[in-house]
DNA sequence: GAATGTTGTAACTAAAAGAGTTACAAGTTT
DNA sequence: AAACTTGTAACTCTTTTAGTTACAACATTC
């Protein structure tokens, strides 16, 4: 019963009308009372509280003494919130649409961005502004299908993306091999160089797999532009534009691509 | 502005949270004094506004002195929002659904309906349990095409409404030829009787078109259950099943369907 | 028909959420 | 150094929603 009511409050009913209408679809017609009793709502809130259910159209009355209420099938009225819902989230979207300004474009070299299509939806655009070059590398198997588009769209402007994936069960679940240059360098030898070599240890760092931030991947453009892809608590992200950071992010992915030419490690596909 | 800031709240979003954002939107990427400016926010609370916000994935961070914002686009924030909202409710009608109990049949003889489905539907109920006959008067045009599948549903259980339309606007667009015996008879023939007459007392009542409650149509199944359907602010209905009520509403309509029939008065169709 | 319980209503209090304010330290600009 | 801007904390005021109390009207029971 909690989680019902949690569920009809997400659609934006108040506890009280929730609990009073959940009581009535599970105990059908029911007198004030009973519906208290049900319910938990003190009884003599019951009454007001279905008097505005059914303005809303959610119980039908049959006034006498005592008064009986029933609920209007379930189906009927989540569709109609549902319905309302739809409507105002597109009325919204073509209103906020036309206010919109010219965007003056965005000077600012991080930004911190939260939430998965935050992330992806940075990534294409990332995507889109590519002129030479684009690397990438995933640690994460399942956030990787997420990323499709971005590489789609890095090939629609005539090029090839590198793309370095460190887990085995990533190369396997990613189907990429068509979207680029994907090549496969398993963890352990990630991680065998001597550790005081500056690569081994920025590697140490981007593909630790414990720790409160999880580094799930990297995407660079050209050199100038970076978005590291993590996990704490969410998917987050940060975008660096700051001209050297970027670069050096991508040296270290390709230290590793060159790691495994040198060894003539697994590599998978090459198009 | 005003507008688009009560369609954003009628997703789930408060004052402030629909404020900053819209103001985002509008100006693009600024920080917290801009936005305050923008939306009429008090500035030190536009900062753990945007903290929420950006929290629930709707804006990027630039961090720095000063920090600033910038929003994500509306298509994804609102298509998001509105896909959750979708997904809750489809969650609540199976959770509704799976509780429900076995419904008493309810034995009440009165019930107030209120908004359009909640009467359609009642109105389909009582379409299914008619056994011999189905009776049904309308006043107003809108509304006969609501009631289609009612007539449908009659049918469909071998019987032939018999449906009495008052005005000739109602009778061109309702379109119910083939569901029915539809007959017109225009509200001067109706109110033509010696007013001393009940049956012309009773159509006075019925059929007048001012006064708070409008009545707009009435549905009689066995003269033994009747909706009457009117208006009051919105669509509303009351329901009877009182073992006389109906007997006297249908007797009233038929009286009319015979009044046409001596006087061969229009008749457009019948099946 | 007195006693007991139920029903409908009004008017309350308490708690929580949200809007709007004040004060201030730290940083930045002139 | 003075004047302004920024970020933060801790407020108050208002509204909303949850939960309580009191009671008259009605119904039921014995």
């Amino acid at each position: 019963m909690e989680e019902l009511v949690e569920r009809l409050m997400k659609l934006g009913l108040k506890e009280y009308e929730a609990r009073a209408y959940a009581s009535l679809v599970i105990i059908g017609p029911a007198k004030a009372s009973e519906i208290a009793r049900e319910s938990g709502i003190p009884r003599p809130r019951v009454y007001d509280v279905l008097k505005k259910l059914h303005e809303r159209g959610f119980v039908d009355v049959s006034e006498g003494n005592p008064t009986y209420f029933r609920a209007i099938e379930p189906e009927k009225v989540i569709a109609s919130l549902r319905d309302e819902y739809i409507r105002s989230a597109e009325e919204a979207i073509i209103m906020l649409k036309s206010y919109e300004r010219e965007r003056r474009e965005d000077w600012l070299p991080v930004w911190y961005l939260q939430g998965e299509w935050s992330v992806v939806n940075r990534a294409e655009e990332l995507a889109e502004k590519t002129e030479e070059e684009f690397v990438a590398t995933f640690m994460e198997p399942t956030l990787v299908l997420k990323f499709r588009r971005v590489f789609e769209r890095v090939r629609e402007r005539g090029i090839n993306p590198k793309i370095l994936i460190i887990t085995k069960k990533v190369f396997r679940e990613s189907r990429l091999e068509n979207l680029g240059e994907v090549y496969y360098l398993p963890i352990s030898k990630v991680l065998d160089g001597e550790p005081g070599n500056f690569m081994e240890t920025a590697a140490r760092v981007l593909f630790s797999t414990s720790g409160r931030y999880l580094v799930r991947g990297i995407l660079i453009r050209d050199s100038r532009e970076s978005l590291l892809v993590y996990e704490e608590g969410g998917i987050k992200g940060i975008l660096v534009k700051i001209p050297f950071i970027p670069v050096i992010e991508r040296e270290v992915v390709e230290y590793y691509l060159r790691k495994l030419d040198d060894r003539s490690s697994t590599c998978f596909s090459k198009t």
